[in-house]
DNA sequence: GTACGAGACGTTATATTGTATCCAACGGCT
DNA sequence: AGCCGTTGGATACAATATAACGTCTCGTAC
C-alpha cells in the first residue's frame, strides 16, 4: 500500500529532520506513513488502531507524542473541525496553510493560498494583532461531489 | 452582573427568534446570557457549572442541546480551536465571521471582514468546492497584550 | 375541555478525544 | 563504565461530546 509518492514524502521527511537535528523515530516515521497513506484525515485513535496491528499494543500518549513531533516541524497538520490529522504535502518550507473539507466523501485538499493570507494578516494588524498560528477551514461540497450528488 | 448591553442583546434574541419562529426558551435563554456576560469564550462544562448555581443539577445533553439550538439560530459561535463558545455581537443577519483569539489574556474578538470572506470564496470556487461553514480562527497576542509584554 | 403530536427537557450511561505521571530504555558523551 | 537528555511504555485519568429513552409541555384539532 505504499506508494511511490508516500515513499518520497518519508524520504524528504527523513532529510528535513536530518538538516534540522531532530529524530525522526521509527515511531515519529510510522505515524507519518500511517497518516499519509490515508486518503483522508485519521483521528489519533484510528491511527492508534493502525499502529497496532500486526505488533504489541500501544497506549494513546505514543500516538500524541509522535503527533505533537510532527506538527512542530510541520509534517503534518491538524484539522481542529474533525479532531483529525492530515500529512503535509510541502512540508518543506514552514507554512500555514488552509483546508477545503467535504463532508460527503471526507476528501481533503490543502491549499496555500496568497490572497487569503494576506487579507488574514491585514485583518489583523488593523486591530493590533501578532498572529501566531492560524486555523482557517472550509467546510462543504467537493467538486466531484457537488456533480454526484445533483 | 447583568449589563445593559447583555440586556439588549437578550431582547434582540427575543425578537429574533419570534421573528422566526423558534422558541427561545429559559434553558436556551440562559446559556446565551451566560455566554454573553462572559468576557471570556466558555466550555460547555463551564457553561454547566454556570448553570448549576442556585438551582437544581444539570446534565451535559442540556447545555449541548441548547448551544445546537443556539448555533443555528446564529446566536453563538463555537472556536474550533478552544473547544469553547462565545455569544455573537450581531446576530440580526447571517454571518460567518473571523475570529481572534489571544492566547494571553484570552480575549476574543469577532470580526467580519468582506476581504477574508472574498478570498475565501474565490479561492473554493477555483477548486469547484461549495461551502457551507467557514471556520476562519487566528491565534496569536492581542494589542494590549504585546504592549504589556514586551 | 380533551386528545393528540411535535418539540423540549431530564436522566443515565457511554463514546471520543486528550493529558498527567512515573518509570524504563536508549543514545551520545566523557 | 557512568552520566544525562531524549524517547517511549504503561496506567490512570481528565475533558469534551453523544446515544438512548422516557417524560413533560405546549399549541392545535376535534
Ligand atoms: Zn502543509
Ligand atoms: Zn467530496
Ligand atoms: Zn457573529
Ligand atoms: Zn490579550
Amino acid at each position: 500500500m505504499t506508494s511511490i509518492a508516500e515513499k518520497t514524502v518519508l524520504d524528504r521527511a527523513d532529510s528535513l529532520c536530518r538538516a534540522r537535528g531532530v529524530r525522526l523515530t521509527a515511531q515519529r516515521r510510522r505515524v507519518l506513513a500511517i497518516l499519509c497513506a490515508s486518503a483522508r484525515p485519521l483521528g489519533a485513535y484510528e491511527i492508534l488502531d493502525a499502529m497496532r496491528e500486526g505488533s504489541r499494543a500501544l497506549a494513546p500518549p505514543t500516538v500524541y507524542r509522535a503527533l505533537d513531533f510532527l506538527l512542530e516541524q510541520g509534517l503534518v497538520h491538524k484539522l481542529e473541525s474533525l479532531h483529525a490529522f492530515v500529512g503535509c504535502n510541502h512540508p518543506e518550507h514552514p507554512h500555514s496553510s488552509q483546508f477545503l473539507i467535504c463532508n460527503s466523501c471526507g476528501e481533503v485538499t490543502e491549499l496555500e493560498d496568497e490572497a487569503i493570507a494576506r487579507s488574514l494578516g491585514s485583518a489583523a494588524s488593523m486591530s493590533g494583532f501578532q498572529p501566531q498560528r492560524r486555523v482557517v477551514e472550509v467546510i462543504g461540497t467537493c467538486a466531484g461531489c457537488a456533480q454526484k450528488g445533483r
